[in-house]
DNA sequence: TTGTACGCGTTATCAT
DNA sequence: ATGATAACGCGTACAA
């Protein structure tokens, strides 16, 4: 800017001036001010410019896995609200571990992100520190977080399990095997919790044996399925709360000889981009990708410019239940293997 | 770093000094700084850090859609490679749109990134004159971008959709449905060489009622697939050669009335992260994401290290074809409405 | 309308 | 070993 404002001989408060339009300088210096800046090739230095003004326009992003097709979609939609408003996004993957999470949450920090979108993981004692300690607004965002007191917009889990299993109870299923996340995140509480009221209200036990957990990947789901597919009075449907796992749980049931639905239901929480166009067709939990990731940006970008004082805003959003053709009538189903 | 200097009744000069090691501090000074730190709970400042270092360990990385299986995945591992080396990333989608990716690395560029790695989109005009102007190092992922002479990593396109399109000539199709994207981009362009030349060296003709464009979308892909399947001699086998549009495929297919494999062979390039747990299981040409992904980190991390003037490198992965069973042998075609 | 001077938080240079 | 100070590039009072 020294340079271009020499080659304009003026100063650079008037070169600075006319850049942002914060006050008015006369037509002959626009031009030359203008002029100099294409000969130079000037560009404004974002980071000076940040350090000056406090603020980046740039926010963090952290997710568990962003292979997950739950919170690829909801990265993009977050990336191009931030896109349309001028903000830049810093993506981290976590891969649902603690320290990952905390160095990274650092990270974003010490490079003054304006704002945080986090979905957590594990143990919130150290986010809520760094929280509170910086002074930045944070979202939580599919995860929410004990003692962190923030906005956060997270999915009614507990209310769609409890349909999607009320969905298998009609068709006849007693025996429904569930697999869960082995770290205690809300949303795996509050499904399981969901599992068992729908159990319950349906006068069915809930057997421990027919729970497994898992840390999210697809060979947890595979070995988790493959234990309960072991039982000697095997289930009749499994319930898998995380996507990826039930890919484990699909190829689970095809190496053991089983085939879906005619041997065993399937359903499960998240859709699947495509689930409609292969078989079988997923019974799924659909979440509402879209305005999940429009609500924390917006959620967000409120504050960014400039609410600060509002007190934290929940927004719980409605899942859906997307029959398709996974699980079947219990009364009609039959064994391959039959005669 | 200044009130902390002011607790620790010493110069900022040797507090710098301490938390960098650049030189040696005496213990009790040591001791003294580090109390101060702690009470104020300093965290060093990585923008003013990176405006007097000139270095802002940060990355930008462009793709056309993070929702792609294929972007997805490359994504997440170049990440994971980043920050494994201390580095951030910055993403940004372009939507295959020429200005918005104009914009973005523009943005990414103020905000002295220290590198880049872009899977270009359009014209690489104004990539050119960007990259020149620019004095940070680029790598080109996926896409290679003419008069552009930086490092790269692309597949071996060409002969990849030969191989694709040799299976399904042995097979015995001789009508084989093209689906390719609009805009002149390398891959498309070596991708749509490889069925000219697998075609031409099978003795076959090249119709070109049977080539359809689409702009990458599901929805351009079920257009294409529906003008392909409307024809008089409709094809027997149809290849697309992006994957988002192979879904479009599939239900344009599905809608007619027909069923894959056993009307219509399908065949596309990228692989599902599970093709082989749902029917039909696609059959696919897959690309080394994981390769791709870590030999682009490892391209730009070897420029950021300080290797600047080593010629550009270029690098040629080789895809992999996965035989699944949604192509079958012409002469054995059922039609399922036979009785 | 335009210019001067200062500060943002660091690091590096050079005295001491 | 330690401290004073300049500089990174920018925005902005304040003065002219």
């Amino acid at each position: 800017m020294l340079h271009v404002a020499e080659a304009a001989r003026v100063s650079v408060a008037t070169v600075s001036a006319l850049i942002n339009g914060t006050a008015t300088v006369s037509p002959e210096l626009s031009a030359r001010i203008e002029q100099a800046i294409r000969d130079i090739g000037y560009k404004r230095n974002a980071i000076a410019r940040s350090l000056k003004m406090g603020t980046t326009r740039t926010i963090g992003l952290t997710v568990p896995h962003i292979t997950n097709p739950f919170f690829t979609d909801v990265v993009s939609v977050i990336q191009q609200a931030f896109d349309r408003a001028g903000y830049a996004v810093m993506l981290c993957c976590t891969d649902e571990d603690l320290n990952t999470q905390d160095d990274q949450i650092r990270l974003l920090l010490d490079r003054m992100v304006d704002g945080l979108i986090v979905a957590r993981v594990g143990d919130g004692a150290i986010l809520k520190r760094i929280v509170a300690d910086a002074n930045v607004p944070v979202v939580l965002m599919d995860r929410l977080c004990e003692g962190v007191d923030t906005d956060a917009v997270v999915l009614d889990n507990q209310r769609a399990v409890f349909d999607a299993m009320s969905y298998l109870i009609n068709l006849g299923h007693r025996r429904i095997g569930y697999i869960t996340g082995t770290s205690d995140i809300s949303p795996m509480h509050d499904r399981m919790t969901g599992y068992r009221e729908a159990l319950q209200a349906a006068g069915l036990p809930v057997a421990e044996e027919l729970v497994r957990s898992g840390n999210f990947h697809e060979i947890d789901g595979y070995n988790a399925t493959m234990q309960l597919l072991s039982l000697h009075d095997r289930p009749s449907a499994i319930f898998s709360a995380n996507n990826p796992m039930v890919i484990g749980t699909m190829k689970a049931i095809r190496d053991i000889g089983l085939s879906c639905p005619e041997d065993i239901s399937v359903a499960c929480f998240d859709d699947f981009p495509w689930s409609d166009v292969f078989q079988p067709q997923l019974t799924t939990v659909a979440q509402p990708v879209q305005a999940i990731g429009e609500q924390a940006a917006n959620l967000l970008l409120d504050r960014l410019a400039g609410n600060r004082d509002a007190p934290p805003r929940m927004l719980v959003l409605k899942g859906r239940l997307m029959i398709r053709n996974s699980c079947r009538p219990l009364g009609a189903v039959v064994h391959s293997v039959s005669a």
